[in-house]
RNA sequence: GGAGAGAUGACCGAGAGGCCGAAGGUGCUCGCCUGCUAAGCGAGUGUACGGCUUAAACCCGUACCGAGGGUUCGAAUCCCUCUCUCUCCGCCA
């Protein structure tokens, strides 16, 4: 959500926003809500002013033993043209509300202005693409030739883009999870926290997954809950509604759960493989922090989730998303891409992101600061990495000739000591 | 699932139809005092929205005592519904 004072008083640098996003969002009519709402709030709290003096006239009669007859009478009408003008006043700011939540995020200045990922921009890479003496081989390929990873069984019980992790696979995954969680607390900083994997509507909205992508969200329909499709969610939702001490900032946190997407938007689009999933595993890193504090925290959020990646020796690439790539509530991104080859191609493993006080707007995050002014904090996060992304890549880059995968140094104390997997 | 208790400001905790935005305490800020890893004294300290303002502060108004409805001229206080927390019983991984 954005300030509506901005979106009111600073019109056109909202307009310049929108056309680098390429949105079609129709602002003219939010400000027309605007402008009604703010007139009906001015009608309603002059009526409820009139009655409130009032009131305390009658109270002042009646102490005084005096009866207030004519006062009561007065107001008897009132109450009931103050429901009506509340009840207009409430449909007009649904409507504005509603509208509110649909603007997309300002992009920060330093984001290349595109019309797309043609636009992003590689700011760095690190490592080199491994050259093998042999071709090799897409990790679906390796997964079921070595019999830890069993898609076909996975759609037997579920569907399509579910797996079933088998034997050294299953440990792979565990041992890349405990990895990453471990490298994260000790050497990065980060308290762990293990949050619900469901959560209800307002922590939806606060994060900005509601209401325009619900079509994205696996939805419970008894409770009217949602899967998580990261633990960005429940993670910055520790803090909804909440004043924080300028003190305790930034607060850095880093959780592993399992997220869920539907994946609406991609019909046949990588359907080989852990690419893309309905469920998958993730280790994200979620900061608050003070909003002068964002950006180099954004910085040192993305390298914290690189070192995942060099500690594990594989070749990827770091890119700047452009205007057009930019997701609704981020002001600015970065994504890893990891090298895959067995497929040839760089694969996104992480999306890291500064949104501002865009969530916290919504969420109601605050914290005061030391002259006494309560204000947003930034959120970010990002991932530290997608795991079964990162079991691909380990796949695909530590590869033998002969079908096997070496495992990597920094995993062999989190796989019983093994340094292949045959 | 059954029975009961509760939900008040950053935190703890009074309050039971008008004098309550809400006592008291903690914390925090400022000042004084003292002087040493602390204490004492005094003052101040909610949020949101609207208006005023070039903008802000100030000021004015409105709302907020878990959420939503109702009764009433008027509700933190009375009634109804819901949510959550705690205790006991049952059940269960």
């Amino acid at each position: 959500m954005l300030d509506p004072k901005l979106i009111r008083e600073k019109t056109d640098v909202v307009m310049e926003s929108l056309r680098k996003r390429g949105s079609v969002f129709d602002l003219e009519k939010l400000i027309r809500l605007d402008e009604l709402r703010r007139e009906l709030i001015r009608r309603v709290e002059a009526m409820k002013n009139q009655r409130n003096v009032t009131s305390d006239e009658i109270a002042r009669l009646k102490k005084s033993g005096v009866e207030a007859r004519e006062q009561i009478e007065q107001l008897r009408g009132l109450g009931k043209e103050i429901q009506k003008g509340e009840q207009e006043l409430k449909e007009v700011e649904e409507q504005w509300e509603f509208l509110s939540l649909e603007i997309p995020n300002i992009p920060h200045d330093s984001v290349p202005v595109g019309t797309g990922e043609e636009q992003n921009v590689v700011v760095r890479t690190w490592g080199e693409k491994p050259r093998p003496d042999f071709e090799p081989a897409a990790h679906w390929d390796l997964g079921e030739r070595l019999g830890i990873l069993d898609f076909k069984r996975a759609a037997k019980i579920t569907g399509s883009r579910f797996t079933l992790y088998k034997s050294h696979g299953a440990l792979l995954e565990r041992a890349l999870i405990n990895f990453m969680l471990d490298l994260h607390v000790r050497e990065h900083g980060y308290t762990e926290v293990l949050p619900p994997f469901m959560v209800n509507r307002d922590s939806m909205t606060a994060t900005g997954q509601l209401p325009k992508f619900e079509e994205e969200l696996f939805k419970l329909s008894d409770p009217d809950y949602f899967l998580i499709p990261t633990a960005e969610v429940p993670v910055t939702n520790i803090f909804r509604d909440e004043i924080l001490k300028e003190g305790d900032l930034p607060v850095k946190y880093v959780a592993y759960t399992p997220c869920f997407r539907k994946e609406a938007g991609a019909h046949g689009k990588d359907t080989r493989g852990l690419t893309r999933q309905h469920q998958f595993n993730k280790v994200e890193l979620v900061k608050f922090s003070l909003p002068q504090d964002s950006y180099p925290e954004l910085e040192s959020l993305l390298l914290d989730a690189e070192d995942v990646l060099k500690k594990l020796s594989i070749h990827y690439r770091v890119s700047l998303l452009s205007t057009g790539d930019l997701g609704f509530s981020s002001a600015k991104t970065y994504d890893i891409e990891v090298w895959l080859p067995g497929q040839n191609i760089y694969r996104e493993i992480s999306s890291c992101s500064n949104f501002g006080d865009f969530q916290a707007r919504r969420a109601k995050i605050r914290y005061k600061t030391g002259a006494g002014k309560t204000e947003f904090v930034h959120t970010l996060n990002g991932s530290g990495l997608a795991v079964g992304r990162t079991v691909m890549a380990v796949m695909e880059n530590y590869q033998q000739v002969d079908g096997s995968i070496m495992v990597p140094e920094v995993l062999r104390p989190y796989m019983y000591g093994m340094n292949t997997i045959l």
